[in-house]
DNA sequence: CAGGCCCATAAGTATGACAATAACACGCGG
DNA sequence: CCGCGTGTTATTGTCATACTTATGGGCCTG
């Protein structure tokens, strides 16, 4: 049996190989991101009942085993829960965990659409703005020169990959040097957030766009340096608002390859 | 057998009862909250390796699939990752899904301490401020009723439970209120501080205590029914600073029963 | 000494049988 | 005729066993 023949569908694999998740690594991930995937998008309502395992087993192509722990890990993540003689129930949305890294990739297959991003940059905003005034009370000198090394080479970036990276690395610093493990479990949705700003326009190649970038970066990271939460406050805001207005404004109006 | 031979050793059992959760309501779900728990304990390091599954078959007394099934699920809130040849590793904290429901009780199953709750605080602080903020601006009435019958609810609680029952669903409404998906998928988090602050010190037989807190709910609610942005973020933010400092005040100088 | 082949080990998959659960329909008694 | 307990049955939950695949590390060869 073709094990990928299920999965050429989706188009967005890009965004789902860029992230560094693979989709298809056995069997029972496969049926796991098909499933999701389909939750996600609506093709199994909120509310609805799934179809019992015998169809389910049919339509894969898999044993029992693989089809239960596919459903096991979307029990866990939050999406369905199975009762017995009910069947298998997709839950409410507010149920759903969408700090879950495959969630988000899941939404992300469906195209992320602008009032998607908004959500993710309001969320980012409220945490990271947070993180940023602990880090600027509580952070030590080796992660103020790992924030500034992070800006360097954003402004030496040659690629957008790269820069993304760094992007990244430096939310990241700033999130473990706030001191509260909670800002850190958001990694993953920074690294979507960042993943789709840099696929839909990176500032890379625009040298206007990649100044303003680095120098709010680079003020978040001076303030953090000099303790000063409220400014660190302020510069984190800018800098989450402004990665958002540039995807959003390039999605409206599309942009050339 | 007995199913719930290995849970009577765990003290936390009150906050999951409290806080409507069934830690064993199938064989599954009970290898995964032990398994859960010693994880989280550090019981089982970061990094270190899982007993291959025959050891743990056995002390379980469970089947391949109950253990498996278990384990995908740890996996899936991203406390583990099973690689062939390897074994079953712990990942490290900073991959684990903290915003899920189970995480969070199997943190508070060790005794919630103050730096814990203050972590949850500061998180809270974060996203709740930009759902209180959003929520004055696109709040709909029904939803601004809403909040001002929670705050009569509470003013008028008779018991603890109660009232940390009408607190929850005050914020959860304004989370709903925010537009935001993302800030409703938090509740879980908002659920166990609750839990644990009204676990160690409700303010419901203390007038004065009641007083100041209600009266912080109740700006809050104001702030957003007259779309007053900066006044529900303040208003939010004393709301969670005092919630707080009340739970960490009365664990520092233990309290009467 | 370097590089590729082989094997032991642990996770992954398959299969079929049986147990527990609970909605629903049926029939009994009021 | 209506309400209530009970049995039926569909669906998930659990078990046992066998086989397959992936891979780190040692062995063998060049």
């Amino acid at each position: 049996m073709d094990r990928s023949a299920g999965r050429a569908r989706h188009s967005g694999d890009l965004i789902a190989a860029l992230s560094g998740r693979n989709p298809a690594r056995n069997l029972h991930t496969d049926v796991l991101w098909q499933m999701g995937f389909a939750i996600v998008s609506g093709q199994y309502a909120e509310g609805s009942i799934l179809p019992a395992d015998t169809e389910l087993l049919e339509r894969f192509g898999v044993s029992r085993t693989v089809l239960r722990e596919a459903l096991k890990t979307l029990a866990a993540k939050g999406l369905i829960e199975a009762r017995a003689r009910i069947g298998t129930r997709v839950l409410p949305r507010n149920r759903w965990n969408l700090f879950d890294a495959d969630v988000l990739a899941w939404f992300f297959e469906l195209g992320p659409d602008v009032s998607f991003l908004r959500s993710l940059a309001e969320v980012r905003i409220g945490i990271e703005i947070e993180a940023a005034a602990l880090a600027a009370e509580r952070a030590d000198k080796e992660q103020v020169k790992a924030l500034v090394a992070c800006v360097e080479n954003m402004a030496g970036a040659e690629t957008p990959a790269d820069f993304a990276r760094y992007d990244l690395e430096f939310h990241r610093v700033v999130a473990e040097a706030s001191g509260n493990p909670f800002m850190a479990s958001i990694s993953a949705l920074v690294e979507m957030a960042l993943t789709a700003a840099f696929t839909i326009s990176s500032p890379v190649n625009q040298p206007s766009a990649l100044a303003v970038t680095v120098d709010v970066h680079r003020r978040i990271a001076e303030a953090i340096g000099q303790g000063d939460p409220a400014a660190a406050r302020q510069a984190m805001r800018e800098a989450i608002a402004q990665g958002f207005d540039r995807a959003a404004g390039r999605m409206e109006q599309p942009a050339e390859a």
